[in-house]
DNA sequence: GTTTATGCAAATTCTTTGCAATACT
DNA sequence: AGTATTGCAAAGAATTTGCATAAAC
């Protein structure tokens, strides 16, 4: 995706591109990996935590970004890949390793939607395994 | 479960049933829906929080009690069904309300086990769909 | 000029650990 | 005696908020 496409793809959804909100976005979108307010907040020396912060919480609102949790405590963001239509069916499984503490995406593996009883209204999901990375598994 | 089935049901998986246990897990047990931390530490006035805090992580260890998460940041721990045998074909969804807050245990839908990439081994499994519950999606 | 964003600093919340005292074997 | 457990207090880490300044419209 081109630098101004970036300003677009923002507009649609809803959310004023800002440069810094820009800076944000393009950082996680160009990021192969889920990253936590820590990590980004250590590649985007030009802007404040609190403010990353809170780009994060307005680009998730905005159905741009998408929360999972590794069971480490910290939250990790990561781009949708379908905007503003994030199925739990275009998501894929996380794979968290007790060993090494590292998130794998599997995204060739997409979260299955399970029916709900009468009355729940799926916003979205987080499918998570724990266990050991192939690296870890290796070693005694 | 009786009271002194608790013990031998600790002792089974490994852990020295003391009175400070039994009533952590008692509360657990009892307990029918997911508890945090905190919700444990306002129940049990007798027990300390740091305490409790690594009796959590014993009865965890020992495959007694899983941690769920539940996507508020804080970390929800319930008892095994099939104790130190926790499959997570044993597990079942949770459902978190972004409204009310709230974490319902979807005993009824189990967790699907997904195929993984050869190297990768599951030790378990974290399945969270968020959205609106029965009673806050009535409401306006 | 009014509204919206941002930076700085600090408050809040939850988790985790050190250490002395207690209980258990 | 010696090990394991607990309570108290405090450290650590992450999230979240208040407020003043700066930017956008």
């Amino acid at each position: 995706m081109r630098a101004e496409d970036y300003a677009h793809h923002l507009e649609s959804c809803g959310v004023r591109p800002t440069a810094t909100r820009l800076l944000v976005f393009r950082a996680m979108a160009e990021s192969r990996h889920a990253m936590s307010l820590r990590e980004l907040d250590e590649r985007l020396d030009s802007v404040d935590r609190s403010t990353i912060f809170r780009t994060l919480a307005l680009l998730a609102d905005a159905h741009l970004l998408h929360v999972i949790e590794d069971g480490s405590g910290v939250a990790l963001y990561e781009v949708c890949d379908n905007p503003g239509d994030c199925h739990p069916d275009d998501q894929h499984i996380h794979f968290y390793c007790r060993r090494c503490q590292r998130t794998y995406c599997l995204r060739s593996i997409h979260v299955p939607t399970p029916a709900l009883p009468d009355g729940f209204r799926t916003e979205g999901v987080n499918f998570l395994v724990k266990g050991l990375c192939p690296l870890c598994s290796e070693q005694p």
